[in-house]
DNA sequence: TATGTGAGTTACTGGTAAGTAACTTCCGGT
DNA sequence: ACCGGAAGTTACTTACCAGTAACTCACATA
């Protein structure tokens, strides 16, 4: 039945190949496309060509699984973070820039449905709930990376322009759940950018 | 058991009065509260006082009661930005400072759940959905309104000011989510649309 | 007093979702 | 040939949720 290729037959930790894997990946994309509660193990289990009772051999819980899928979006989205930022090491501006060129790019792609932690975030109801403070930690991650790169810069508020671009980072995912690709406004999010670093480095004499 | 006053016995339109209202009223608090997803009529009716019968006799389905949601929340945001907006009649600067101080101070009450039509759109996942087109027109409303806004500004790119600032509109409402009362970049923003102002003004000659 | 209407009550259907039980099948290594 | 583990299958429980049926109660008005 076309399984995929099978790689070491280690019996350690990479022995637990495929059908976890499989079952994880369609997750994480459904997750991601029709939101947390949208859709039901059920669904994901069929999806990835398995069953409920593989699923539960993997997965403690649903909770457990989604705890999983979160992590590995902001995993993920820090290797992006890093992937834009590298090309421009020691140059904080350039990086910044960088950051969102690669928003504006990721956000053209069909499959872009905004940000997954922060779509969580409206899911997730409870604010005493473990994912809840899952995602607020990333949330307070991205805004301490964004008030270090001001930082960076010559200007006397890095931390009022890390909030700043975070706005236009964060505006530029919520909008683009409704404007279809690049159409919506965050295709002006790096020219604001720009336009906000110089001023508040001018402002900083 | 405790009724409301009832007012005029009018027969016409004001006679349906209370049941109906009270649902309605629970049902906008509990969606924006708790999500779309996350309430079900049964919750609704039984918060209101009420039950799921009397529910339906006064929406034909949760969709129904969920599109006037939608627009209930759409009439009251037009009606909070017209108040901010009033305030300056003529001076399109002082408007958008004025939606940006009220966007924090309303920010800063504990009930604030961030912006419940951006919130809808990521529970509704089909994009052919009515509720979808619903959330798309009042995107595009405001984005339009902001255009206008920004028009009345001496600059040469009144379309990207625009869309700078709603993004910094719509990232305070996404960031709100996470961060409790004003903790969040949410407090940035005000500033941020001061020097996104003068910059353009001044990239403009 | 009759009557209609708005509202509450109980009980149901049908569907879906999370999670479990018990069994079978396939396959790789010894 | 045997064994163990990983995976598939069927069927179940429990719970929730949208929506409906049939009935009752209170009451305001004509």
């Amino acid at each position: 039945m076309g399984r995929p290729d099978e790689g070491s037959p280690e019996a350690t930790q990479a022995g637990k190949t495929r059908v976890r894997d499989r079952i994880f990946d369609t997750a994480c994309e459904l997750f991601y496309q029709r939101g947390i509660h949208g859709v039901g193990v059920d669904a994901i289990a069929a999806e990835a060509g398995s069953n409920k009772m593989s699923f539960y051999r993997s997965f403690a819980s649903k909770d457990a699984l989604v705890t999983e899928y979160l992590r590995e979006q902001e995993r993920e989205y820090w290797a992006w973070w890093e992937s834009a930022v590298a090309r421009h090491p020691g140059e904080p501006r350039r990086q910044i820039e960088a950051l969102f060129e690669a928003q504006l790019e990721y956000a053209s792609s069909k499959a872009c449905r905004g940000c997954a932690l922060g779509n969580a975030a409206v899911e997730i109801t409870d604010e005493e709930d473990a994912l809840s403070n899952l995602v607020r930690e990333y949330k307070e991650r991205v805004r301490g990376r964004l008030h270090e790169l001001a930082r960076g810069l010559a200007v006397s508020d890095p931390a009022g322009l890390g909030d700043a671009l975070m706005l236009l980072l964060d505006g530029g995912y919520f909008t683009r759940l409704v404007f279809p690709r690049a159409s919506g406004p965050i295709a002006a999010a790096l020219p604001a950018a720009r336009a906000l670093i110089d001023a508040y480095i001018q402002a900083s004499h």
